[in-house]
DNA sequence: ATGCTTATTCAACAGTTGTTGAAACATACT
DNA sequence: AGTATGTTTCAACAACTGTTGAATAAGCAT
């Protein structure tokens, strides 16, 4: 067995590029062997190592899944230890929902770019959106929606859950980072500052939570 | 030349096959012998109509554009009626953005379903994102973002553009109806039912613009 | 009918697709 | 040294891709 860690190994290499290319083409829009020549290797080690381009392609997912929900849920603990023995606020529970992926040294990382320009696709595509995105995030996010009904007793269900959904829109759209709102703004606004639109998106979303929690 | 409107030509059966077919798997998830099939026609009549693959993709998502530029402009119109002399207010802003294209029965025709899923995989495609919406929908909404600078004289111009992020991916992320929404809530609250979240999204929506409006 | 224009099909092209079985290479253990 | 095990490449497969030019059908004015 080669080792693992301490190389970059060429199963790592593969995840990278199939990562790049997935999230600026698609699924269908990606082929075996531009990932492996992205990766410097053989069309048939993909194959190898993932089996099958489906396959391939949720690994390639999950992979920084796993990292994200990490992420969150410690920000969701950390909240909730600082408002002890009180339930954290509307506020609290939006940022630490947000701030893990919107702020910090990894945006810098072309490596988690391109990973969040997959979760927008994956997110919004019919064919993937329901079963991988429940799979790979819901777990993490059921705790998320629970902190939200303890901080808005009043609210009901409905309105919890196409709130989150609004949430949901606004962040997967942010992580497409299509340009659009530079054109729309006429250069005034950048898409791809994720940092900025993390100041705007907090204040937005809180408020539009906290409406809900009064009837 | 064929009749153009008596009877279903050949050329809108093409139109609509292509637009079933791209909301499901996206522009490169379809083959042009996958559209002819479906439409009942032989492959090479895609191209006598509609020349490149690439020009059918962007003539099926611009079809129904400006149908729905019309209905929006046209409700915005009807709130400015309403509130004259005086500015309309957030709500109806917003209410006159999202009512036509969430409620009313142009939703049962599966047409505009397909449609539906066309939007959210172009706006959040790294590819289409930037250029086809733009293109499409950004002139008819410049006139929704000059309406909120009126109703929102204090906001500054970051939060009304991010504000206006937050409503176009909950919008499109809606429009994908993926299913998610009714996992995520254990049946509680059904993703394809856009008449129920347009009442909780325009409250949602509201509340988060009006929040940006006082400093 | 005769012509003329538009619509539609047929047949085929050169290139690409995911996948696979066998062969070559590398590494570690004995 | 040999040998066993895990990696990687090579070569090829059958099927499918977008696109095109020529052939056929349909529609319509004369």
């Amino acid at each position: 067995m080669a080792n693992a860690d301490t190389k970059v190994s060429r199963k790592d290499a593969i995840l990278d590029a199939a990562e790049a290319l997935f999230a600026e083409h698609g699924y269908d829009g990606v082929t075996l062997r531009a990932i492996a020549a992205r990766a410097g290797v053989d069309v048939a080690l993909a194959n190898y190592h993932f089996g099958r381009k489906h396959e391939l392609f949720e690994q390639t997912f999950q992979r920084r899944a796993e990292i994200l929900n990490t992420w969150r849920l410690e920000a969701l603990e950390a909240c909730r230890r600082e408002a002890a023995p009180a339930a954290p606020s509307v506020r609290d529970i939006i940022d630490a929902y947000l701030r893990p992926l919107m702020t910090g040294p990894h945006l810098k990382e072309p490596g988690w770019r391109n990973y969040y320009g997959m979760v927008a696709y994956v997110n919004s595509s019919v064919t993937w959106g329901g079963q991988l995105m429940t799979r790979s995030y819901d777990p993490a996010i059921g705790s998320f929606i629970d902190a939200l009904k303890e901080a808005l007793p009043e609210a009901g269900d409905e309105a919890i859950y196409w709130g989150y959904h609004c949430l949901s829109g606004a962040l997967t759209l942010a992580f497409a980072q299509t340009g659009r709102l530079d054109h729309l703004s006429h250069g005034k606004v950048c898409s791809t500052d994720l940092e900025g639109g993390y100041l705007q998106m907090v204040d937005f979303i809180t408020a539009g939570f906290e409406r809900i929690g009064r009837p």
